[in-house]
DNA sequence: CATGAATGAGACTTCATTCAT
DNA sequence: CATGAATGAAGTCTCATTCAT
């Protein structure tokens, strides 16, 4: 029915629109090509190779593509920052709180190995507009809330947020490398030792 | 004529061979231009300028781009490891090696920016060749001696080295990303902070 | 479902058929975007755009953007040889005749100003097809008879024709382009001028 | 021994210069393709092939297309006004020395047709930057003294230099043009005839 | 050995035209 | 008939590499 509707509203309005999923192929095109070759090997014939689309079509959806590759690091720093904090338990207490917050953070850059990647190209290159260089670690910055929790609590090193942050931040990161590095999988095990080192050098 | 022009030129031009020190020219101009522009916007044309040598000079030293790049990229790795190491107390107390070694990455990794800013660029890049692609961190490999130690005294946890390693540099690395990007200078207060987290997680 | 649909389209739409006016909208759509950017630079989306016509209606009208140009290239060239006969009073003395053609010619150059950048812009581009490329000077033809009458009457230099009539158009031309470079306005002066000099070299 | 001389330069500094010729090579070529098939279908792949060069030579010479185009729209304005009054005998009567000029003025645009074909063919295009669109018909310019002596010796009707200087060129440009369509060759009788035409309407 | 002009493959981008709706 | 997203050929331009000098 659903369709029906649709294709009598078509005629009517002669109206066309642009395809929405079609940008999602076009991303999903990006990042497989990013991981296998590299940003600096990527072209734009590639990507509509990739996508099964006309090499023209990327252009109906981006200007070019700089803002291309600018629009997607924009939707996965957005899209991470979402993930990471969406399953964090409120209310729970201060260390399980982080536990979970850790878990996810390096979770999330397991399972969004390619996006993750992806990111980190871009990070530094020329393809970066103003804004997106501009675009801080939204991720890093809310953890600092929930420090400072931890620092009413006493539980937490009466040290600078942003030091604290990127301490553990920079250790995660590092793990996942690691473990991508030598193909290792992701054990509760390992979980729990990283995020030990962690919370024994924040507490106080 | 052509035989004239080539004896004048060979006996003008004799015995010089090649210059070592172009080698270090068309480097240094590599890493300002990769610092300024980013790895991406790498060109010949402009090593050359920037070198002040002519840009077929370049593939007198070097066959290509590329093996330009993985030259410098294989010859940062090896310095950087010397450096290191190169000012560690022999058979000072495990805590005063460890925090000699902690303080010399970070203050080397801020006093060589340019340097570390080409490594991350290369990596992962499509430049890299077989073997700069396995060119494990061997800076991370030399400090699994010093752990060992460490747990043979009792001080370090019983944990994979590889993991403490790994905990210990991402944090080192991200705090000095942290610096670099708020222009923030590097104090003893900042080592030692940075230090007593380090510490505190490895140790027993 | 495809029948249905047709079905209902074909009835809602019915009888509506080739609709004259949009040729109009699509035709002051072309002059305006040449006036403005030039030949070169005009497209089909942008003519969609400025007439507020989908781009594909326009295939609905003309074959192609060729055929466009070509269409309405012969349609300036038409109008305008109408326009400037129209209002030239039968059986008027010679001279009157004259200076009446002049006006008008000159006037019609101005009043239509972005007709005749088309037009100039059009010609030995290489969109015109080989029947615009003969499409004659058919104004230019008309002043011939009248010039005919004039040396009847003795009043006119006895020279070809040809050479008579580009004399004057050239002059006229040359004087409108003056005009609209310095934005000057046409007097009754400076029409009275301009052709006092046609008229001196015309005449025996 | 010009040859050896340079031989030998070229070895001691190995300098190699750049090709004044080539800019020629690469006009000639622009030139003749306008020529053949209009501005609009001009293109640098056309060009490289017409001129025997590679494609990017073109971009050492030239940085852009624009550039190339107005480059050479440039000299051909300049060679253009040279060769106009290089010939015009000084301290003649007005009346030999306009004559000289009207003369030089037709034949110049037939003996150059080609390039007086480009400079109308770039004229009101898109690829004009905005020093080209300023360059002001110096030709046109030039007359202007002269006139003012025709006045001076009460030969010539006291109007405004711009527009008698108009007249004449644009009558001189429309005959032209009539006679290149038709393929007519200029004869003196031809050029006294289009003279007489002028100097009667100028002529007080 | 030193140079940089010359080269053309390959990148990005535009746009006339088609076609499913 | 009306629409505009989709397409890919063709255009502009870059740049690693070569080679005559």
């Amino acid at each position: 029915m659903r369709a029906l509707t649709e294709y009598i509203f078509h005629y009517l309005c002669a109206l066309k629109l642009k395809d929405p999923d079609k940008i999602d192929l076009i991303y999903k095109a990006t990042l497989k090509l990013v991981k296998d070759n590299g940003l600096a090997a990527l072209n734009m014939a590639a990507i509509g190779k990739e996508a099964k689309l006309g090499m023209g079509t990327i252009y109906v959806y981006f200007k070019s593509k700089e803002e291309l590759i600018n629009s997607l690091f924009h939707q996965l720093k957005r899209m991470n920052t979402e993930r990471i904090y969406s399953t964090v338990t409120p209310d729970a207490p201060f260390r399980v709180n982080m536990k979970e917050l850790f878990d996810n953070y390096i979770m999330n850059r397991v399972d969004y190995f390619e996006e993750h990647f992806f990111v980190e190209q871009c990070s530094n290159s020329h393809f970066m507009d103003a804004e997106s260089r501009q675009l801080d670690e939204e991720a890093f910055h809310g953890v600092f809330g929930l420090l400072e929790r931890g620092k009413k609590e006493l539980l937490v090193k009466d040290m600078d947020n942003a030091i604290l942050t990127a301490h553990m931040m920079g250790s995660a990161n590092e793990l996942v490398t690691l473990c991508m590095k030598q193909q290792m999988e992701i054990t509760k095990t390992f979980l729990d030792e990283a995020f030990t080192l962690c919370w024994d050098s924040i507490k106080r």
